[in-house]
DNA sequence: TTGCCATGTCATAAATTTGTAAGATTTTTT
DNA sequence: AAAAAATCTTACAAATTTATGACATGGCAA
C-alpha cells in the first residue's frame, strides 16, 4: 500500500519538511534536487507519484513535466506541481503541459496529503467497462455481474456469482478468446506482475470457475489445452 | 440540490442575464470572463456543469473544452457551449472537443434551462430535482425526505430520517442503481473532489444509512460487491 | 459556555477469499 | 500395459477485506 513518492525540489529546507512529512503519512519518498538527477531516478526506479517544483536550476520544472509525460514508461505518473507564484498563467500552463493537480507555496502537510491521495486515488483506475458476451455467458463490468444471456434465460437471467479474483480471471479470458493461455501468462494478466503465487494456484481458480459455470451447463467454454 | 454551475463568458450583459437567471432558477453560479479565470476557478471548485462561450480572448473556449476533456478530474464535467455563429462545422467542432450541448446566441432563458437541465439530468442524475424512487423507497431533493413508497404504506408514508452525508449518499446510490461504486468514486462524488478522509469511512456511513433503513426493511437495497 | 449532533477514525469482530498441500484422476510416454 | 507427467479435486488454514461499535473532535445553537 505504501506508494514510492519522487521529490524534484531544489531548497533543502522545503524537501526536507515534505520529504519528513510523507515518510510519516507512511509513503517510500525518493528526493531528488535537480531535474536531471530527477530524470536518472525515473529511470531508475518508477515512482507512483511526483511532486515537482516549478523553479528548478537548469531544466525547469515544467520541462521535466513535459518529459515524463513524453515517455511510454512515464506517461501515466501522476504529477502535481509545487510553485511559490500564484500567476495564473503559470497554473494553466502546468495543468496544459499534464500535471495532475498544482499546490502554490506555502501549503499545509495536510493539504499536501489530500492533494496526493486524491491523486492517487483517481490514477488507479483505468478498465474498460465494456459487457462482454461470449457463448450465451454475459459478463458486465459496471454492475460486476456473470449472467447467462441465451434468449431462452432472457426473462430470467440467472446470476452467476463469483469471488474477486474469478470475476478477474474469467473477465481476462472472456476478452482474449480462442488462445490459450499458459499458467504464467494467466499469472501476469489477472494476478499482476510481481506476486509470489505458485502456478498450481491457477489451476484451482479455474476450477472454482468451472464450477460456478457448471450449474448453467456453460463451463465447457474453458478448456485444458495440454 | 442547487447544482453549482460556472459560466465562461467574456462579455459582461451576457454573463450577468445568464448568471441573474440561473441564479433565479436556484443554481449555485460562478463566473469567468476568461478561460484562464475559469482553470483557476475549476481548480479550486469543481461545477456541476460549465457554460463556455466559444469565443473568448487568449484560449479559445474550445481549447478550454479540451483542457477539461483531458483532466482526470475534470473529465466528466458536463459542458454546454454558447456561440454566435450558427456555422455547422462548428458546432460539429464543438460536440467533437466533447460539449455536451450547443447553443447559438440569442438564446432565450427558457430554452437554456431546459437544456440544463436535459444535460444535468443526463450526466449527473443526483443533482437534478427529482424525485427518486427505487424499490419502494421514495427521495424527494426538494423537500428532503425520505420516506416509504410502497402502496401499503402510502397511506401513512414513514420517513427516515438521515444525516446529512447519508443523504447524500443515499441520492446518489438511488440515482445510480445496478452498479457498483468503489469507495473511491464514492468518496468522489458524494463526499466531493478535494477531500481528504479516510476510505473506511464510506463503510461507516454504509453502515449508518442501512442502519437507518434497518428499520424498514428496505436495507437490502444496499449491497457489497467485494 | 454547555450540550447536542454529525462525522471521521480506530480497534476489533466477522466474513470471505485465496494459496497450498496432498491425494485422485486423466492423459501421454515408454 | 505400466510408468510418468500433468491436471483435477478437495480440504483447510492463512490472509485479506468488510462490518460494527466506541470514541474523539468540531461546529453550532441554546
Amino acid at each position: 500500500m505504501s506508494a514510492t513518492i519522487l521529490i524534484v525540489e531544489d531548497e533543502p529546507a522545503i524537501q526536507e519538511l515534505i520529504s519528513y512529512n510523507l515518510r510519516n503519512t507512511g509513503y517510500v519518498v525518493l528526493c531528488a534536487d535537480t531535474a536531471e538527477e530527477a530524470v536518472a531516478m525515473v529511470n531508475d526506479v518508477l515512482p507512483d507519484l511526483v511532486l515537482v517544483d516549478w523553479m528548478l536550476p537548469n531544466m525547469s520544472g515544467i520541462d521535466f513535466v513535459r518529459l515524463l509525460r513524453s515517455g511510454q514508461r512515464t506517461k501515466p505518473i501522476p504529477i502535481i506541481m509545487l510553485t511559490a507564484r500564484v500567476d495564473e498563467t503559470d497554473k494553466i500552463a502546468g495543468l496544459e503541459v499534464g500535471a495532475d493537480d498544482y499546490m502554490t507555496k506555502p501549503f499545509s502537510p495536510r493539504e499536501l496529503n489530500a492533494r496526493i491521495k486524491a491523486v492517487l486515488r483517481r490514477r488507479i483506475p483505468e478498465v474498460s467497462d465494456e459487457v462482454v458476451d461470449v457463448g450465451g455467458l454475459r459478463l458486465d463490468p459496471t454492475t460486476h455481474r456473470v449472467t447467462i444471456s441465451d434468449v431462452l434465460e432472457a426473462a430470467h437471467p440467472r446470476e452467476i456469482l463469483l469471488g474477486p479474483t474469478e470475476f478477474r480471471l474469467l473477465h481476462y479470458l472472456m476478452a482474449h478468446t480462442e488462445r490459450v493461455h499458459s499458467r504464467a501468462q494467466l499469472l501476469d494478466r489477472v494476478w499482476g506482475d510481481h506476486v509470489f503465487v505458485e502456478d498450481r494456484t491457477v489451476d484451482v481458480h479455474i476450477r472454482r470457475l468451472r464450477k460456478a459455470l457448471e450449474a448453467t451447463e456453460k463451463d465447457d467454454l474453458i478448456q485444458t489445452v495440454r
